[in-house]
DNA sequence: GTCTATATTTTGATAGAC
DNA sequence: GTCTATCAAAATATAGAC
């Protein structure tokens, strides 16, 4: 009994993986169940037994994406600094991000999609994250650090570079020959650049478009 | 004669049209060509007829999007100022997107597609906008205006965060009521931000920044 | 829980009249 | 150049045996 059990929540879980595989590289529409079920090394049917539709197990996938995310920032977040706290959110997403390859270009089709998908509880995991940043942000504010810039534009920051580095891995290995000066740039180097890119813009005094050469001077100067 | 040539190439442009607006909803395999057809007031042949195959109409949708982008930049950006012609870059890209609504989500459905239907002459123009931008880069880090980061870095940090605003409008249209005090950011606040952050991560000195306290979080995995 | 058919629809693509 | 009619190949979903 229990070994069947475990068996069956085995075949569940090698769905939702090979789902999330199909849907990541061709879409909600471009993803074939038959497909899926291959990759999972099961039948057609079972996904019906165990999702009753394409458009369920999708928004299983979803839920998971978004939840995984959410659940992240809330636990991983707790530097007593708030620059720190910005650059833990961001460390924490990219983490989750690359432990998970096809969150990415998940992350972006759904985006792309117009919400069509999205259900309360998957509303929920994005208001989650975003309350994260907005409370970050808040707090900063209110000790003297932070301009208050408005949480989804800073969330846009982060998230978009992100999603796309990592979302096209595969489109930029497969031009690697053909863009060819253009080399790879490590993870490293773009978690590094949304870090200064989200300070720079929640830093104090960056509304005000001051000419280039004051810019460097000024970062050096206040706090 | 004039007449009827003219006719057909409005067919053509009405097919193009309403093409990027089903890609862009829809995604390469969610796109149906009767709907793109009726979309165009014309029927399903008349696809076959102008372009041969759903999948060279994608292309040459493809290639209008990169094409439209790359000409763009590589003739409106023409400030003698280093950090001038950064924020010439960022706005001329946001003009073009905000003009052709779909071009942000089928950018980043194509990114993360894996760069299946990159052909040659997309991905020269990909490269020429990576091009302009490098050299952007490169003149203002000879001017010690700017460090060297990787152009395509810089790309992300811009390119990123306008493609997810601008695409997933409907999404956030459609959450409004649900995502409640998260009030919708103006393109502006979105543009400035993009703005500061780029030259943030361009300005010299922003690497080397902060508490060496704050490098906790650095190792993870790469992919 | 898992599999093998099979029913039913949808859809990309073409032939051929006008 | 444009349309109608139609084909052939998928693809979602289900029935029913084990």
């Amino acid at each position: 009994m229990v070994s069947r059990k475990r068996d069956a929540a085995r075949s569940r879980d090698r769905l939702l993986a090979a789902a999330a595989a199909e849907f990541a590289a061709r879409g909600f529409a471009g993803a074939k169940v038959d497909r899926i079920a291959a990759r999972a090394r099961l039948n057609k049917a079972m996904i019906y037994y165990h999702f009753g539709s394409k458009a369920a197990l999708y928004r299983e996938v979803l839920l998971d994406v978004f939840r995984t995310v959410a659940e992240a920032v809330t636990t991983d977040v707790s530097a007593p600094d708030a620059a720190e706290q910005v650059r833990q959110f961001v460390r924490v997403i990219a983490r989750v991000v690359t432990s998970r390859p096809h969150f990415g270009a998940i992350w972006l089709r759904e985006m792309a999609e117009g919400g069509t998908h999205l259900e309360a509880s998957i509303v929920e995991a994005l208001q989650r994250i975003l309350g994260v940043l907005a409370h970050i942000i808040d707090a900063g504010a209110a000790a003297g650090a932070f301009r208050r810039v408005h949480p989804l534009v800073v969330q846009l920051g982060i998230v978009g570079p992100l999603m796309i580095f990592v979302a096209s891995t595969q489109a930029r290995g497969r031009l690697a020959t053909r863009l060819g000066p253009v080399a790879e740039p490590p993870l490293e180097a773009v978690l590094d650049s949304i870090e200064a890119a989200t300070l720079g813009t929640l830093a104090i005094g960056a509304d005000a478009p001051l000419p280039p050469a004051a810019r460097s001077d000024r970062r050096r100067q206040q706090s």
